[in-house]
DNA sequence: AACGCATAAGTAAGAC
DNA sequence: GTCTTACTTATGCGTT
């Protein structure tokens, strides 16, 4: 394929390292913000609620009503299909 | 269990609203930051950089740092181990 | 700690080997019988069920019915609680 | 969605139940398998070694291996990029 | 017995 | 559009 260069071409090694760079600079603050919610859960723990719980609140709050109300039908159907 | 008494207590749901939020705000950046990501590769595809390779080398590099961090981490156990 | 001096001792060291090789190869089975139970999800969803909700009825059959029930009831209190 | 009609389908749901039933299986076998190697973990222990450390020899092994992997991986969509 | 870690399950994105 | 692969989430296990 047609990438720049690569290896012959100064410009374009540097301008490769700068997206790498970025790259790796973001995925480091995705994984701090990840921490953080680590914190946030293990915070909420350390006060009596229940982590597994408020996991599934805030699931099926970013779910459309809707499609929950679907899937839920769908799982009754399968649970009586398989005789429970 | 001994959560909080929840619904017949605003105190405690008002605290867990509050929890429920924090979490929401930061997935919400979270996923920001991994539209940036995204949105970094397809710059870098636009300018003929192939974005497939880029990824694996993104990875490798990842896995390298992993990788030491391991071994390091294996060395501060085996001299633990031996009462260092 | 005391484990057998390794670096100065064959008898250890062999020894030593002989478990990781035992931990290597029952690792590889249980990555094989995982590849497995995809292939069956992957058979399932080809006939046309729908492989998602296949996988919470089966996990729903591990759980004991007094524990989802109390399960529910506690995601239905903590949804109220904020308000859905 | 177009999965078979169950409920009103005995076929439908004779299948879905063997579907159920082979996972269930081979979830067993891989319980199984992860017993035997808490066991051999726990038989190493029983001899004098660091369980702790032996995890993280096995983990770095597994890791090194990796490695190479994503390396030939890299390689290899290097030639395919330049046309091999 | 609680805590954090490590593996495993589930979900969503990207390649072909 | 399917299919795989990568990432995220979740559970369970070992440790303190």
């Amino acid at each position: 394929m047609n990438q720049p260069g690569i290896g012959h071409n100064s410009a374009a090694n540097a301008r490769l390292t700068s997206f790498v760079q970025r790259i790796e600079k973001l995925e480091e603050e995705k994984k701090t913000i990840a921490e953080d919610i680590r914190e946030v859960y293990s915070e909420l723990k350390s006060v009596g609620f229940d982590a597994k719980i408020v996991r599934k609140v805030v699931k099926l709050r970013k779910m459309d009503k809707e499609d929950r109300e679907a899937e839920a039908a769908l799982l009754d159907t399968y649970l009586k299909a398989v005789g429970c």
